[in-house]
DNA sequence: AAAACTTTGTTTAACCAATATACAAAGTCG
DNA sequence: CGACTTTGTATATTGGTTAAACAAAGTTTT
C-alpha cells in the first residue's frame, strides 16, 4: 500500500521540517524558522511546544534584538537521550556513546581473538551494557544502537554475507534487539562511515558524496541526493570488486583484477620487492623513516586508487570523495600519485566541481555514522518528493 | 526555501497517486482504487470528478458484478493532449508523436549531414513542426517535447558537452521553447532510452535498473528507487570512459583502457585481424551468413561487454541491466559470452536477483522515453518519503 | 521620558481536505 | 420477490494550516 496523503501526515512533514532545521541550525528563533521554512508563525510556534514537551527542543534565553523583541532562542536538545554506534572490524570491536547530535560520550574498544558468532555476540553485548551504564541520566535514555559491519547487510538488518568474518546471514539485528530492546540499525561499514563524514566531517551541505574505505578489502558508501544508496536489495558498492585489469590476477570472488587486489592492504601480497612490513601501521612508519620499498609501494598503491576512483567518478559522479578506512593514514603516500592519476583520466566536466578527501573523522567515523543512523531512526524523518 | 505540508498538499498528493494509479491499471473502478490506495472512497470519488472534469479520466461503461452493483471502470484518458519525443544521433534525427500514454501515433526521420548547430536546430524544429501538424485534435494540444541527445545534459536543458557533435553549452532547451512555446525536456540519450524501457520494455516493476546504450560509444542510463539517477551535476553514467584495463590503450578522454574502446563500435579499429565491415548493420549481415571474423569479433566484444557489466553490477546492484542501441541488435553474437563472463565474475549475492536482457523496444527506446519524459512532467508527479 | 515604531510570539476565527457514517443506487442469488 | 452485496454519493466531524488581529517586549525618535 502507497503512502496517502492526510493531516497528520501534513503535521509529521512540518514537524520533521522544523526539528531538522533547529538541529542543523542552532541559534535560531520561532520567527527565524517560520521565515526559513516558509511556515505561518504560528504553525511554528505550535509545532515547536509540542516539541519541547517531547523534550526534544529547549528554550535557551533570548537573543540579539534589531528593533523589537528580543527573539527567544531554541536548540536542539541532543541530549534528550543517547545512542551507541558500533563498528565492528576484523580484529576490534570499538564504539561510542554519542548524544543525539553525534557528540561523543564515552568510547570502548576490544580486540577480538576469533569471528565465531556466539564469541563476537557477546563481547558487542557486553560492550553495549558497558556503554548503558555509562549512559548519563536523560529523557528518554538510549534510544538506538547503530552497527557497522564489514559485509552486506540486507534492509532486515541480515548480515548477509562477511567474507573476513566467515559470516553468512547472520540476523544480527533480530539478536541484538532481542537482547536489549531498543531499536538496532545494522549497516554496512562504508554506508556508515559515508552517513559519519556526511554528518560531522568534510561533507556539510553536500548532496552526492562518496566515501571510499580502504582497508583489507575496499568498500564505497554511496550518498546520493543526501541519502544513503544500497542498491535493489540493499547491498550496493561493492566496488572493492570492480574489475581494473581484464585479465589481471585471480581474486577470490571468482573475478579477476579487481580494484582491491591493487589498491588495498591485499595489494601487500603482490609487491615486486620484499616490503620492510605487511601491516599498513608499520608499513606507515617505515615510509615516514624514508624507506624507499614502503613509499613505493604506497606510491603505486595510490595509482590503482586513482584508477579505481576514475571510474567511481564517471559513473557516480558525485560533489565530493572521502577516502576512509585504515588506508587513509597513508595519506602523505598515496595523496600525490592518486590526484594525479585522477586529474589525468577524469572527463573534463567531472573535474570541475569535484573533491576529493581523506577522513576527517579518521577511523571513528564508521561508528559515528553508525550512531547518526540509530539517532535519525529515533527522530523520524518525513519529507516530500515534486 | 524548503517543501512543507499544507492541505493543498495532500490533495496534490492523493490526485497524483490516484491518476498515476489509474494510468498503470487501466480497468479500475473507484471502489478499487480505494482498497489499492487505502484512501476512502469518498476521497476518491472527489478526486476523480476533478480528474474528470480536467479531461484526465474517462467513465467508459461497467465491469462485472460479484454480487452488487456493476462498478464503473475509469481509464486514463491518454488522447487528452499529446506529446513528441525525439532523439538527436550522429547522423540521424528520429522522433515520434504519442499520446500521454506513450503510445506512438506518427513516426518522423530525417538524416543530418552535418553537426552545426543552425543546421541541426532547422531540421529539429521543421520535425517538430510536421508532428505538431499532425498531431489529432485533443482537448490539451501538444503539451511537452522531449529530446534525447548524445552526451551530458545539465538540469536546465543545456547540453554541456556531445563530443561525436562537437557541441559544447549549447542551451538546447530555451533555444526549442523559445520556438514553440511548450515545455521541453532535454536528456541524455541513455538517460532516456532507460526510462523508455522502464516504461514501456522489459522494467515493468523494477526499481533499480540500468540501461546500457552501446553504439559508437557506451553510455548508462541509472534508474534507482524508479527514478533517473542524474548525478551532481546531471550528467551521471559516463561509463562508457570506465577504465577496465588499467594500461590498456589510451582513450580520447585522456586516460587509458575505458571500457567503450573494447565493448563499443569502437573497438572495431581494436580488431586483431581484418574485419569484413566496419559498420555494425553490414558485420551483423557478415556474422549471419557465418563469417568468422565477424563472430569473432562480437564473441571478443561480449566476453568485454560483461567485464564492464560486471563492475556495474557491483557498484550499483541493479535488479534488471538492459542492454540498448545498435549494439543490441547484434545479441546473437554478443549474448553468450556476455552472459558466461558475468555469472563467472559476479559476487554470489549480486547474481541471484539479476536479470540481463535485451531492448525490446531497440532503436525506438530513446525517443519513446524522451516522450515519457515530457508526459510526465505535464501530469506532474508529487509523493511521500519516509 | 514619552511617543512612535519594530519585532516576536500567541490567540482567534476561518478554511479546507480527509474521514467515518449513513444512505441511495444498482446489482446478484436463492 | 425478498435478502444480501457492492458501488458510489451525501453529510457532519475532525484536525491541521493560515491570515489577521493582538499582546508583549524591545528600540528609536522627538
Amino acid at each position: 500500500m502507497k503512502v496517502t496523503g492526510d493531516q497528520a501526515l501534513v503535521k509529521k512533514i512540518n514537524k520533521s521540517l522544523i526539528l531538522h532545521t533547529i538541529r542543523k541550525h542552532p541559534e535560531l528563533s520561532r520567527a527565524r524558522i517560520s521565515e526559513m521554512t516558509g511556515l505561518n508563525k504560528a504553525t511554528v510556534s505550535n509545532l515547536v511546544a509540542e516539541l519541547q514537551e517531547e523534550q526534544l527542543v529547549l528554550e535557551v534565553g533570548t537573543g540579539e534584538s534589531s528593533g523589537g523583541r528580543k527573539p527567544l532562542i531554541l536548540h536542539f536538545h541532543a541530549m534528550a537521550g543517547c545512542v551507541i554506534g558500533m563498528e565492528l572490524r576484523v580484529k576490534q570491536l570499538t564504539a561510542v556513546l554519542c548524544d543525539l547530535n553525534g557528540k561523543v560520550l564515552h568510547e570502548a574498544e576490544a580486540p577480538l581473538q576469533q569471528h565465531d558468532l556466539p564469541y563476537v555476540l557477546e563481547n558487542m553485548k557486553t560492550m553495549i551494557s558497558g556503554l548503558i551504564a555509562k549512559a548519563p541520566p536523560t529523557h528518554y535514555g538510549v534510544v538506538g544502537i547503530g552497527v557497522g559491519v564489514p559485509g552486506m547487510v540486507d534492509e532486515d538488518g541480515v548480515v548477509l554475507f562477511a567474507p573476513n568474518l566467515a559470516w553468512e546471514k547472520v540476523e544480527l539485528r533480530k539478536l541484538l534487539e532481542e537482547s536489549f530492546s531498543i531499536p538496532v540499525i545494522i549497516d554496512n561499514e562504508a554506508n556508515s562511515g559515508a552517513l559519519g563524514e556526511l554528518n560531522f566531517g568534510r561533507g556539510e551541505d553536500v548532496r552526492h558524496l562518496l566515501y571510499v574505505s580502504a582497508g583489507s578489502g575496499i568498500g564505497s558508501g554511496i550518498i546520493i541526493g543526501g541519502e544513503l544508496y544500497k542498491g535493489s536489495r540493499g547491498y550496493a558498492g561493492e566496488t572493492g570488486h570492480m574489475c581494473i585489469e581484464a585479465e589481471g590476477t585471480p581474486c577470490s570472488c571468482g573475478s579477476r583484477g579487481c580494484w582491491e587486489l591493487y589498491a588495498s592492504e591485499k595489494a601487500y601480497d603482490l609487491a615486486a620487492v620484499e616490503l620492510p612490513a605487511y601491516q599498513t601501521p608499520e608499513l606507515i612508519r617505515f615510509a615516514a623513516e624514508g624507506n624507499a620499498a614502503a613509499r613505493q609501494q604506497f606510491a603505486v598503491m595510490g595509482t590503482y586508487l586513482g584508477i579505481g576512483l576514475t571510474n567511481l567518478i564517471n559513473g557516480f559522479n558525485p560533489e565530493l570523495i572521502v577516502i576512509g578506512g585504515p588506508l587513509s593514514e597513508a595519506r602523505t603516500w598515496l595523496e600525490e600519485q592518486m590526484q594525479q592519476v585522477v586529474a589525468r583520466r577524469t572527463l573534463p566536466y567531472h573535474k570541475q566541481q569535484l573533491e576529493i578527501a581523506f577522513s576527517t573523522l579518521g577511523s571513528r567515523a564508521t561508528m559515528i555514522g553508525a550512531g547518526f543512523s540509530a539517532a535519525m531512526h529515533f527522530l523520524g524523518h518525513t519529507r516530500v518528493m515534486v
